[in-house]
Formats: C-alpha cells, structure tokens, sequence
DNA sequence: CACCGGGGTTGACCTGCATCAAGGCGCGTT
DNA sequence: AACGCGCCTTGATGCAGGTCAACCCCGGTG
C-alpha cells in the first residue's frame, strides 16, 4: 500500500466509514454520527490470526490498509481460502455471532471495528445502511462466483494469471508497465487458488519466462501487457473479478 | 417436487412472495398488496434457457417448483455452475440490468416474477424487504463459500457425496431411509461439481458399490444412513451448505 | 418392427497437478 | 563467520481425474 493509498483511504473514512472509501452518495449526518460513535481501529501483523473458525466474532469491520484472507478448512487440514479482503472490504455480518470461517492477516492489517450489537441496531434503524450493505453483498456475490469459475475449470497456469490480474487491477496505478506489490506469499496465493506452492511457484516461472510478466524481488510484480496477462487468465478481457 | 411441496410453496406464497416459503416476520400488510401488484407466473420446460449469459433481465424472481441453475462459461466452451437455484431461492439482483451468467431450467421450473422497475422501488421505500434480501444475499455468500472450499480441495468422490448430500437434505422428508428425486441430470451434477460426466458417473457406481446409497432408477436416490454419506463427504457432519 | 437420439455407463489410456525430496536465497542471531 | 529458519524454487515420480471411444438402455417415431 503506497503512501498515496493510505491517504485516500483515512481521508474517505471521515466520509463514509464503511466502505472506508469514496463518498457514499446516500451517507446521511446522524448515520455518520452514530457510526462514529461505534467504530474503533486496531492493527494486526503479518500472519496473525484476527478471528478463528467458529469462534465468537463480537464486531463488524472495513479494511482500512493491508490485507486479510478468510479461509475454510476441514477436519484433515485442507484448506481453501473463501475470501480475499483488500482496502474498503467489509467483514462480518449482522445476525450471525460465530465466525464461520478464519480471519488472518496476510499483511499487516488495519481495520475499522464496528461494534455488533450498535451496528445492528443501525441496521434495523437506517434503511440507507442495509440498502448500501446489500449492494456490497451482491458485489460479493459475483466475486464469489467468478472465483468458482476459476476454482472449478481453470488450468493451474490460468489460475495464477488470473490472480496476478486481479491483483494488478486493484492495485492499477493507470500507465504501463502496470506495477504491484504482492499481498500475498506463495502459500496464501496456492490457498486462493486451489493449487499447491509448488505448482503456483512454477506457473509463476514460467510466465515470467514467457515474458507476460516480471518480477522485481519476490513481492514486486511488473506488467508490461495486461492484454497478454488477461489472455493467459482465460477472461473474456474483462473479470470484474472481486468486486 | 412432491404434491406436499407444492402445497406449501403455494401457501406460503399468499403470505410472502419474496421467500415463498414460510411467513416472514416482518412482512407488513402494504408491502405484501404492492408486491401482489407486480407479481406475475411463468414456467419453463426441463433444458429451456430462462436468460442467456449477458442479456438484459427485465425482472427479480423467487423460485416456486423446480430447478434452476446459474452458469458461467468461458470463450473456448469451459463451463462452471455457479448457482443452483430450488423453490424459495431468488434470482436477480437490483441495480443490475444484464445478467452475468446463463439461467437454465435443469427441471420444469414455475418462478415468480417481479417487474424490476417496481421491485426496486418498493426497495428504496421499505426497509423490511431490503433487509430480508440482505440477509437472503449473505445466506448466499456462505453456501458460495462452502461450494469454493469443494471445487478447491475436495476429491472427486467427496464432492459427489457432498451434492447427494445437499439434494436429501433439501428434500429431506424426515425418517430413513432418506429418499430423493435427483433434480440434476449427470451433466448438470458435474457442471456443479467441476469434474466430467464420466467422473461423476464412475463415483456414483462407487458409492452405490460401496453400499453408501442407492438408486431407483437413474433420478431416484436413497440414503439409509446420512452419517455415513456426510462422512464420505468429508464434512464435519454439519455442512450448511446452500442456504 | 427397425431406427434413431439422448442420457448414462464402462474401459483404456494419457496428462496435469500433487507429492516427496533436495537445495537456494535472504536475514536475523550467536 | 557460521548457523538456523522462512520462504521460495526445482527436479523426479505417481496418481486422480480428464480424454477418447465403445456400448447400453430406453423412449419416441416412421
């Protein structure tokens, strides 16, 4: 997260704390009072554990910087990540104690914490709250179910374009050669992806041998052609991936 | 979908279109006249496309009888399910005109139809109806999430387990042995679960061999012992999948 | 009756990714 | 410097599931 970033995200928390974002046309004053009176931040590192799975999960929350993953595991370790939560992505939802997943950080990670029983009282108070909620909601929906197309019948080399896109994409700084850093490590990329570290180490060396993409250390991810990227991804030159 | 099935669906519809299922608490008197107003009925035949992949959708549905699917394909003909609508599901999200993916009838499907225009309108003036399809929309991103966890990290045979699984449960009569009607033809199961026809076929004679369940006919299945198939699945026995 | 066509099954073979194992690189610690 | 530890890469090998092809079953139709 650049500087830039930063400055953009607290400057639109004044504005509208839970997309943690640009204005919400549909923000209303008292709404943004009781918000503010509700809402707290806290900070985690790099690999800590926000919420376990199935433990209580007494708050709601907007990504504030970093990055955080939501993942689903079952009884023999398999995992699989569920969700990837990037600046302005919101946690938690009404009505539900028990996280039904587990909540790291894959950087280090700032939120925005609303606390659960005030946020849900807003809830039911202001329409504008929930309406707003359910467009997100929706949002998600589609992610989910791009990612599903991605799980269920891309290749591994496909996969891992697709992944370097949406990354590229959120973190689009407009001109060529597009320019990122990688939130995510081998092991969180293979949990997103369905793959193991190893092919997703290897799928990575190839594109970069097949020159659709650079790397700068191991973090730092180069793109001169996003055409060519999007055409290895399999998409139809569009992926409105990830809301 | 039995008689019994139908006469609830029916029932609960006079009570609350949206769900079509049974009474919403929240449902209030005017609410309920001004969605009458705008509802209309139709039905598909078995394999009859409802809308095609990026066509406008000129209404919000709620399925009444039948099966349904969403289904997201890529340029050279890969294809994924990505939603699997059943009596009470919804369909269509406000705010977006075209539908990003194919809405096929896997079964004769009767759905209930509201005007778009007018169902956002009722939206934006009563806060009940947009809570409930929040709380509708993050059922959803739940059971997506369980769906990603299966096409990312389950076997073959664990995913095919876990659809007869979801099937039984939803059509879950109460005592053993458990007993369906499969809504799915083999394509559609493996359109869900990310395998191949052939996949899906070798599993279910698998099973079947295994003594996990039993067909009558190529749509009857039963279950004697739900413990057992969940434990193939590889779910911890609670699998809320689907909503 | 023969014919056809659509859905399902089964077998033989192949391949893409997982698995297992070794080694490299950067970094902090003694 | 030497060591250990994370994280990543690379190679060798195996296998689950894809691919291709044949065949079955069944209901509809001339």
């Amino acid at each position: 997260m650049t500087a830039l970033d930063l400055q953009i995200a607290t400057e639109a928390c004044r504005q509208c704390p839970i997309r943690h974002r640009a204005v919400c046309a549909t923000c209303e004053p008292d709404e943004l009072t009781r918000l503010e009176a509700m809402k707290s931040y806290r900070t985690w590192m790099a690999g800590q554990t926000i919420v376990m799975e199935g433990e209580p999960m007494p708050f709601a929350a907007s990504v504030v910087t970093g990055c955080a993953t939501l993942t689903r595991s079952m009884e023999d370790g398999r995992m699989q990540m569920v969700g990837l939560l990037l600046p302005s992505d919101f946690i938690g939802r009404p009505g539900r104690a028990n996280a039904p997943y587990e909540v790291v950080a894959a950087t280090d990670v700032t939120l925005c914490m609303f606390d659960r029983p005030a946020f849900e009282r807003l809830l039911t108070d202001t329409p504008h709250v929930s309406q707003r909620l359910l467009e997100m909601s929706l949002d998600e929906i589609d992610a989910a179910r791009e990612w599903m197309l991605l799980l269920g019948r891309k290749t591994a080399r496909e996969k891992v374009a697709t992944l370097l896109a949406i990354v590229l994409r959120r973190a689009a700084t407009g001109s060529a050669p597009l320019r990122a850093e990688l939130p995510l490590t081998r092991e969180a990329m293979a949990s997103y992806l369905g793959l193991t570290i190893e092919t997703v180490s290897r799928q990575m060396t190839a594109l970069k041998k097949d020159g659709v993409i650079r790397m700068s250390g191991l973090r730092g991810l180069l793109c001169d052609d996003l055409g060519a990227l999007l055409a290895e991804a399999g998409d139809d030159a569009d992926g409105d991936v990830l809301s």
